[in-house]
DNA sequence: CTGTTAGCGCTTTCAA
DNA sequence: TTGAAAGCGCTAACAG
């Protein structure tokens, strides 16, 4: 291991001392002389001189990190917006944990005491799991770390800034749009209501079906737990009494809406023509792949990318503007939603 | 910001100095009396004492991360990898520092410096981009900081740790496969031979073929980018003077092979009845999605893992058993290359 | 304009 | 078994 230059080599090399290097290396109060200046510029660029991190952070108690703590980066959700997080962080000069919790509780505290024990600047945090909330939040709430949530409520923590997807208007949104076609009897397959954008989803559709003096039949209403197989069980579910009492189907994601339509299509009906059917996420996939659910979008780059200009912001200790953004939904239609 | 405790606070506290407290903390040498321990452990507990790594990183000179620089975490194969090596990081008490490139020289020359600046224990780098060799590798072999590859070759570092997909022996296998179907004209289109796994692939193609005693129609053998479009055109190329002279086409990755089926679904053919199709990748998507392409896996999560666990063997000075290992292919067969 | 000095919180000899 | 003291590489008063 080549011994690293410091700046002690530097004020040698140049004849000065390390309270000068550190004043141009940190381009600080001009009172340093020009010569001077560009005379150790000079030497920093010919002998590569790059300052230890780690002992400027000890002094200023910043390290330009932040933590960003999702379930898992391979859902496609989560790499969307770890993408946007981290091209926003190295845009702004700061260099991103990435960790991955699978929405276990425990995983959830680890890093967060992993986290604060690196110093992070800043927390980036989402997860579904929302059944309790949890101390470390506390901690960081209390050694005041700036936090941001994406996409999570916890009641304890109400003032907290965060960025969230209007998962309410976008369910009315969808169930809007299947309204307009023209569909009366329309089955929904919602989330795990343990989670608060299932909730909201659900809400969005039940709002919307009364509003438009649609009556909502109890038994087309189904919860999953948005895999793919859930969708597909919750077909069984609706068709028990028989044929499909239902025209349309929206389910609380595209991954249960997929389910639901390899169902429907083993039990021999036609989607769309026999029944139409709806999403949410937008997952997407190479043009060719069929088939093709009329879905809402989440913008989960640009959750992730707010996310952390509101993080980096807080950071820097500049008041922000608002604490929550919302962002809209985007309706995707794909064309499994037909007229009737 | 509640001034965090220090070790100092805690020396006061059980009335030792500091220096025992260090010893407690890192349970070195047992020479501290089992009273003083039991005290100091209790005092750390309660008030909830957890030491400045970056204090002790400054000292130790090591820090416990690592850098994992990849093309872009959307990418479904690097998803999985950095899945894979996020989780052996947390097992072993490191953290990781995520890097998206795109590919580009000069993001991967930028975070190299980032990540060496932040004295990072550890590189894990991958990308296509094998045109030249980064003088910054350069560097951190200087430093001998352990920098393990993945999927990546550089000459001027022959002897740099890796983790290699045996890309050569996939394509040699599914080749075969495609043989022992019957298909004897069987076209080839190729990643950007720019790259060493297009290179590998179309090598272990060509001389399956003709270890095999069959002959290459050159005219049969098409480059195209990894891309879906050209997968596309390259099927234009393919057919351009009339009906297809091959039964069979295999495509450097998943992608090209979707974006020829296109084509040939487009231009009337059946697939596989007409033309049978393989890819490479393994790309996964919900069971529903139509059509499936018969594949070669590439392992993502294991190549993560195994060369995370590679680098932290360097990065603990343990000598490797082995410093560059290869993971064999495997096929999956889903049905779109039938026999003839 | 520049240097001296005192730490940041911790580990690690060296003594006691 | 324990403590005192010397730094790690740097920043930030405070002098000059």
């Amino acid at each position: 291991m080549a011994e690293p230059i410091t700046i002690k080599d530097i004020a040698n090399l140049c004849g000065v001392s390390i309270a000068t290097v550190s004043r141009v290396v940190n381009n600080s109060p001009k009172g340093v002389g020009e010569k001077t200046v560009e005379r150790i510029r000079k030497v920093i660029e010919e002998v590569g001189y790059r300052p230890n991190r780690l002992a400027q952070s000890m002094i200023t108690k910043v390290t330009h990190t932040i933590g960003l703590v999702i379930p898992d980066v391979r859902n496609p959700f989560f790499s969307e917006l770890v993408r946007g997080v981290e091209d926003v962080c190295n845009e702004n000069g700061y260099s991103c944990f990435l960790c991955n919790t699978d929405g276990k509780l425990d995983k959830e505290n680890e890093y967060i005491d992993i986290l604060r024990d690196r110093i992070v600047d800043g927390l980036l945090f989402t997860t579904q799991n929302n059944k309790e909330s949890n101390p470390a939040f506390l901690d960081f709430h209390r050694n005041k770390t700036p936090l941001c949530f994406i996409e999570r409520y916890v009641d304890e923590l109400p003032e907290t800034p965060g960025v969230f997807f209007d998962n309410e208007g976008g369910a009315a949104l969808l169930t809007q749009f299947v309204l307009d076609k023209g569909h009366r009897n329309i089955a929904f397959i919602s989330g795990p209501l343990s989670t608060m954008n299932a909730r909201m989803r659900k809400s969005g559709f039940m709002s919307t079906m009364q509003s438009n003096g649609v009556e909502v039949d109890a038994r087309l209403v189904v919860e999953g737990n948005y895999r793919l197989d859930s969708g597909y069980a919750a077909v069984d579910q609706l068709l028990e009494h028989g044929k499909p009492k239902f025209t349309a189907l929206i389910a609380g994601n595209d991954l249960m809406a997929l389910g639901a339509y390899q169902a429907l299509v083993e039990r021999g009906y036609q989607v769309p023509s026999d029944i139409s059917i709806a999403g949410f996420d937008n997952i997407t996939y190479p043009a060719v792949f069929r088939p093709l659910i009329t879905t809402i979008e989440i913008p989960g780059y640009k959750l992730g990318s707010c996310g952390t200009e509101m993080l980096i912001a807080l950071m820097k200790g500049q008041p922000l503007a608002v604490t929550r953004q919302v962002f809209a939904a985007a309706l995707r239609d794909k064309g499994s939603v037909v007229q009737i």
